[in-house]
DNA sequence: GGGTGCCTCGAGGAC
DNA sequence: CGAGGCACCC
């Protein structure tokens, strides 16, 4: 009967499914299906080891992650999974949304408010500069980062202030600040993201009941991605699994790279210390890419010392090469990802929704989007200045947390004046400073300044201490506008558990005059409405949720979400995503941009060999999560903050391009031998930079010089020949003639400039220029009222009208 | 009290 | 180039 749920497994998946009792680790090369068998395992414990859902636990560390999994194990079981809130009281989630829930839940063990807000990392920063100002500290001299910094690292560490090490006075100083920023917190009935994990540990280590209760329902725990647990998040696995060691942990330590938030790879040690007797099961069979693929990630990888050396293998063949190309600068390196995936797709080789570009930083998305912008092709931006992050949402979000957690003062603070009404700074901070003398949150100060002691902001047992409201300090002009606005807060206080989430958003916007304000008339001020009504739509799938828990579960999931990307699913878009976010991913076609040297590596990784390896983990990662096709792309020079820099191609590429000198990844078939038959007969389609050959790029900045010649070996060679500088080298598409060299019959658009044409998205246009570019035709159009874009020819799908 | 504009400094990654 | 801070002006 369970021949469905094990139907399709290798013998060591096989093994990692069925091993139902005593702890597990399975080491998972990528692409050796290690969420497949996460999900099969869950499906099997319930299906064939008679568990109940309650006593499984599965802990990932993206909402992606999490998603895909119910999903798999949906499809495994035929019903529905739906929610993080569990299916039939399963567990699946990141272990922050779980220790959310279970803070939530054990709110009164934890001493904690059970509507505590979640303080993102915006907020976190505004917590530790108050902490500072109220310590009188220059935050000159200690930089509130730094300060963030090493408050988190303890906390992920479980250090409270009070083991704090304190062997400089710098530390001495981020003690104190470490004191002063958990008062504050504490005073607003907020959590930032590290207190999640740590106080969960916290309240399991010092509530023995708690801590049995939690033991004995998760007879199983499932850990992905252990490489990346914390000394927190591994403690909280060790404490919960304590009683029945069923813990099955997955983890590849070629794919730790996380250690910028406290993960330490040594969990995985750690795991057969405390776990003794620990199966440890092998996976390295891959089932993602070809051999060729792999073969370049142990060029990279290889070169790590701290690892055990592995051997990934694949049924695929060696499939098709690498290609390395070398770009002028960002924007034309933005310009050959893009044209490269049209062609792939005019010749049926690629979907759009196959293809990922993936970077080191977020900054470097910008150059990208411009291009699929410029282009009209569809993409997908994975993190990045994210939608939470917006000021309308942020300003939306903290009304509704106000009324949810009335403590929160800092979320007070934020819309106290937006959109303005008459409570200037100076009124809130007298405000402030009242409050902290009454030690009363803001809201009830405000509550005091309106005379009601009956509010219900007034925490219990505050309206005791007086008899009639205290005497405050404000002018009659602020009186009125903050009693004005005590009013209108308390109203949605009142009304806020007989509305649904988005009726709330709606009252709230419309009376506090938040629409009206944003709606300024201008083009931006629409987009940020439009992002509001964005809000409305998630809102809404929380309207069928009990009504005392709707508002906290909304207000936790969208704390806790990290990309928006997820709420609106689009079909055939490319993605655009760091390195990072990418790992647990896979893609037909990947492109890596950026293989410089303080890029990628980056370059606070150059002077420390641990973060070097963590760097070449991440390019493994990267490279790994290719199926088909890998394209890696270096610019010649870069803007970084508005300079121009010049920096050497990557490291990694030498080691890829050795790796295919000395043939161990270069006997796959040539990209464009199958299909490009008449092409000219270069040595490899390495060989892309031909100068020459290439047809001027509309979009890259005109060469200052002629292109510099380049010897046989072409771009491979160039790539990890440091540049000249002031020299560029030869840039653009690879040497394709303009139409397509495979036979297929010239396209018939054949534009000229003056041309009228149509675009689906753009509607009409007078066409500019006309330029060969790889198969296709590049042209630039002038639509009125839209501004010019460039096209392709093929893809844009432009008519010629009149 | 609030808004605007200039200046400085700063971006690694994410729940 | 961007956001945030600060000074100056209304």
């Amino acid at each position: 009967m369970h021949d469905d749920i094990l139907a399709g497994l290798n013998p060591a998946q096989r093994e990692a499914v069925t091993t139902v009792k005593g702890p597990v680790l399975v080491l998972a090369g990528p692409g050796s299906g290690k969420t497949r068998v996460l999900a099969h395992r869950v499906a099997y414990l319930l299906r064939a080891a008679g568990a109940h859902p309650r006593a499984v636990m599965a802990v990932t560390f993206t909402n992606k992650a999490s998603q895909e999994m119910r999903e798999r194990i949906n499809r495994l079981l035929g019903e529905a999974v739906p929610t993080s809130t569990g299916w039939k009281g399963l567990t699946i989630g990141t272990f922050h949304a779980i220790c959310a829930r279970i803070l939530r839940q054990e709110a009164a063990s934890a001493h904690l408010n059970e509507n505590y807000v979640i303080f993102d990392d915006g907020e976190q920063a505004t917590a530790v500069k108050q902490a500072l100002r109220d310590l009188n500290l220059d935050d000159k001299l200690y930089r509130p980062e730094a300060m963030r910094g090493a408050i988190s690292k303890a906390k992920n560490e479980l250090i409270k202030p009070a083991d704090f090490e304190t062997n400089t006075y710098w530390a001495e100083v981020a003690r104190r600040v470490y004191v002063r920023y958990e008062e504050i917190l504490t005073a607003n009935s907020a959590l930032d993201f590290d207190d999640l994990l740590c106080r969960t540990v916290y309240l399991l280590r010092e509530a023995p009941d708690v801590l049995r209760r939690y033991q004995e329902r998760y007879e199983y725990a499932l850990v992905d991605e252990f490489q990346d647990t914390n000394i927190a998040q591994y403690e909280m696995v060790r404490l919960l699994g304590d009683k029945y060691r069923n813990v099955f942990a997955v983890g590849d330590e070629d794919q730790s790279v996380y250690s910028w938030r406290g993960a330490d790879y040594r969990n995985v040690q750690r795991f057969r210390e405390d776990f003794p007797g620990a199966k440890v099961i092998l996976l390295e069979q891959n089932y993602r890419s070809t051999q060729t693929i792999l073969d370049t990630a142990n060029a990279i990888i290889a070169r790590n010392t701290h690892r055990t050396p592995k051997t990934l293998r694949t049924d695929r063949g060696r499939g098709l090469e690498i290609v390395v190309h070398e770009a002028y600068d960002e924007s034309d390196e933005a310009t050959f990802v893009v044209s490269t995936i049209q062609r792939l797709i005019s010749r049926g080789d690629a979907r759009l929704g196959d293809c990922a570009v993936m970077y080191r930083t977020n900054a470097q998305s910008r150059a990208l989007e411009d291009a699929f912008v410029a282009r009209g092709m569809p993409y997908r931006l994975v993190g990045g200045t994210r939608f939470y992050q917006r000021k309308e949402i942020k300003d939306a979000l903290a009304y509704l947390r106000v009324v949810h957690n009335p403590a929160d003062s800092l979320g007070l603070t934020r819309i106290l004046n937006v959109p303005p009404r008459n409570i200037g700074e100076k009124t809130v901070s007298a405000l402030a400073s009242w409050s902290t003398a009454l030690d009363l949150p803001m809201t009830a100060a405000l509550a005091l300044t309106a005379g009601d002691l009956a509010s219900p902001f007034l925490p219990a047992g505050a309206a005791a201490r007086f008899e009639k409201p205290p005497q405050h300090p404000f002018a009659a002009g602020a009186q009125r506008s903050l009693i004005a606005f005590y009013r209108m807060l308390s109203g949605w206080y009142a009304a806020k558990n007989g509305l649904t989430v988005a009726e709330l958003l709606d009252k709230i916007t419309e009376q506090s005059g938040y629409a009206t304000w944003l709606r300024d008339g201008t083009e931006e001020g629409e987009d940020r409405w439009g992002n509001l009504q964005e809000l409305h739509t998630v809102a809404a799938h929380y309207d069928d949720f009990p009504p005392e828990l709707r508002l906290t579960a909304f207000l936790e999931e969208v704390a806790l979400v990290s990309d928006q990307d997820e709420l609106v699913e689009e079909k055939d878009r490319a993605t655009l995503l760091t390195l990072h976010t990418a790992k647990g991913l896979e893609f037909p076609v990947v492109f890596i941009v950026g293989l410089e040297e303080n890029i990628l590596p980056h370059s606070r990784s150059l002077e420390d060999p641990d973060q070097m390896e963590e760097e070449r983990r991440l390019m493994y990662v990267g490279v790994t999560r290719a199926k088909d096709r890998v394209y890696l792309v270096r610019a010649f020079r870069r803007m970084i903050w508005g300079r121009t820099e010049i920096n050497e191609p990557s490291r990694f590429l030498r080691d890829v391009s050795q790796a295919i000198k000395s043939g161990t990844a270069n006997t796959g078939r040539r990209l464009d031998d199958d299909d490009r038959p008449s092409r000219a007969p270069v040595a490899s389609s390495m060989m892309r930079d031909l100068p020459g050959r290439s047809p001027a790029r509309a979009t890259s900045a005109p060469p200052p010089n002629a292109p510099a010649p380049l010897r046989s070996g072409g771009a491979l060679a160039n790539a990890a020949r440091p540049p000249v500088a002031g020299q560029r080298p030869a840039t653009g598409s690879p040497a394709a003639p303009a139409r397509t060299a495979n036979g297929d019959a010239p396209r018939t658009l054949q534009f000229k400039a003056g041309d009228r044409v149509s675009h689906g998205l753009f509607g009409e246009g007078i066409v500019l220029k006309v330029e060969p570019a790889l198969d296709d035709e590049e042209v630039t159009v002038a639509f009125p009222g839209k501004g010019t874009k460039t096209l392709l020819a093929s893809f844009a799908k432009l008519r010629k009208v009149g």
